[in-house]
DNA sequence: TTGTGGTATGCAAGCGCTTACATTTACGCA
DNA sequence: TGCGTAAATGTAAGCGCTTGCATACCACAA
């Protein structure tokens, strides 16, 4: 089963002149060998080619360098940018990166998350907070060091980087009815096993309850996409009374109602307000922009790679989590009514 | 430095009364063991939470059903979901997909070869053909399992699914010349490095020496972004003639073209008409859609992943290369004069 | 009864690497 | 010269798993 090709440390060790135990040191901690030695290991690693076997590598020393990342798609500039930045910054730590994505769905996340560990991930970077207690119960069994992403969990128990959801809805819903909004409708993302569409829904609803006069007339929740969101813009219009504004879980939900409105004759944001949420490329590039709410993506990657770095590094000093802030940006899809 | 919280072979084995070479057989291979073992078998490895050592099992079988893609870039949707179909069809094969990506670097294309490499990767999809040697000697070397996509190269040798960008290229050109444009303009990606942008260019040019009378005014290349695309769309309109039609080698060019030319003052298409290629999200959004090239992405990524899997299947026969075709979206940036 | 062939299981040798511990070497100093 | 010390290197025992081979068992035929 020895692949001929592949060179060994034994290999290595021979053509040096030195024993396995030197190479290995000279690979993972150079100062330990002298540095005569040390150039003619490297000039036998050259001309060999060698490269470390990684089987051989996590077996002994029971770590991978390599960590997990499950988020739901990657099929949606949503989370590209997050991951870029969380890419970026591990690499920069030496440690690779594996993806898994979950389609929403709590039973494949969970297989993705058990296929990951598998694989030998050291730690997990995970979207969102809610999950089933099944799955909660194996990370505490396997003590998985993991971090979560795009939400603030008020309850402690897990790291985390990210957004207070709720907060971040309420905010763009009052936004909204700051600009003289009194009735409106809300396209959500699926609710079901998505904290993140739950709570922005919760946000908006705190908003409304705020303030007497406002009406919620319609709340839809479909799948990320432009159809489904034009469609369910229907549903939306569909009533005796129109709402003047409608707040959109996600900026593909806003764009596709935003196209959908356009071919049903109705001028943005005259005849109807459209906002969105994550401000992914696509909001700068509708006519008008549309009105969003900016997630610190970048951001939030590079912090939750530093997390999760400090909780594998035995000897760094304990991460805490950071709640980080969302901000209003105001394009052309809001009209004042 | 063994791991007390995480079961073994041995400690299933134990459990179950049987030997860890059963166990292992009863996962790998069920038939093997007969039913009432694996059902204590099953049920040790369920009480326990068993889960297999990546590692120990890399090093047994010497290959991991791991597969690694480097792409020039996430954060951008040009490759999102060819990726994600790609990574789908490797998970319902059982394999999991490592990413990395270049940053459209050669040197950190090969670095991140080498990282995916040592991580274990039985083999690699990799974006396009040109590359230094270097990094082909290093392929050949090792014999690394490999697919080009995005590309699809004529001299054999490498297994490819892809497109013929400079076959797209021309035709896309062929196209807006149909329309009666005689006065060019191109906005490409940066070619060093990029054989796909370089390609597509190529194609271009075919198109217009074939066509006499129909000049280019100007050729600018830039990196993939809505900023340096709209600069670079003002030298191209610095000179004493103005393309009427600008050809962009992405859409992402395309969109940041159209975003300055309306900042300017121009209407699309009926002052300037613009072009994209590979119909992301973004060209179904512009107003008016963006006129484009689409690359089969989706069946792009399937392809490629089972002719990665079939070179990794010893038994397999041997899967070929596939040639996909592009087709242009005639949407509403493209006008006839 | 013995022999035969097939099936289910166990034994044990690695796979390539790391690392605690042992050994060697070099050097400074009394 | 001899001794102590520290630095450099070697030795060898695993890490958890797979798998070729040996063994045990069983059903059946002669």
């Amino acid at each position: 089963m020895r692949d001929k090709n592949r060179p060994s440390l034994e290999d290595v060790a021979v053509l040096a002149g030195v024993s396995t135990a030197s190479i290995s040191r000279c690979i993972n901690n150079p100062k330990k060998v002298a540095e005569p030695t040390r150039v003619r290991i490297q000039e036998a690693i050259e001309t060999l080619g060698y490269m470390p076997h990684f089987g051989g590598r996590a077996l002994a020393r029971n770590r991978t360098n390599t960590i997990g990342a499950i988020i739901p798609t990657m099929d949606n500039a949503m989370f590209a940018s997050g991951l870029q930045a969380f890419q970026e910054t591990l690499s920069e730590a030496g440690v690779t990166l594996l993806v898994g994505s979950s389609n929403y769905d709590p039973a494949q996340e969970f297989e993705q998350i058990r296929s990951l560990l598998s694989q030998g991930a050291d730690g997990l970077l995970l979207i969102g907070q809610a999950r089933p207690k099944k799955t909660h119960d194996f990370l505490a069994q396997h003590s998985v060091p993991h971090v979560l992403a795009w939400c603030f969990p008020k309850s402690t128990g897990h790291h985390a980087v990210g957004f207070d959801n709720q907060k971040s809805g309420r905010a763009i819903a009052e936004h909204v009815i700051s600009y003289g909004h009194r009735k409106l409708g809300v396209i959500a993302g699926l609710r079901d096993g998505n904290d993140r569409a739950q709570d922005r829904i919760l946000g908006i609803q705190d908003a409304i309850d705020a303030h007497p006069g406002v009406q919620l007339l319609g709340l839809q929740e479909c799948k990320y996409s432009f159809e489904e969101a034009g469609s369910v813009l229907d549903d939306l219009l569909s009533g005796p009374v129109h709402p003047t504004a409608v707040i959109c879980g996600s900026d593909v939900l806003a764009v596709g109602a935003m196209l959908r409105a356009r071919d049903l004759g109705l001028q943005i944001p005259e005849d109807i307000s459209i906002t969105g949420f994550d401000d992914i490329n696509l909001a700068r590039v509708t006519t008008p922009g549309l009105t969003t709410v900016r997630v610190p993506q970048h951001d939030m990657g590079r912090k939750a790679a530093h997390v999760l770095l400090g909780l594998l590094d035995a000897d760094a000093p304990q991460p805490q989590s950071y709640e980080l802030m969302t901000t209003i940006v105001d394009r052309g899809t809001l009209a004042r009514v």
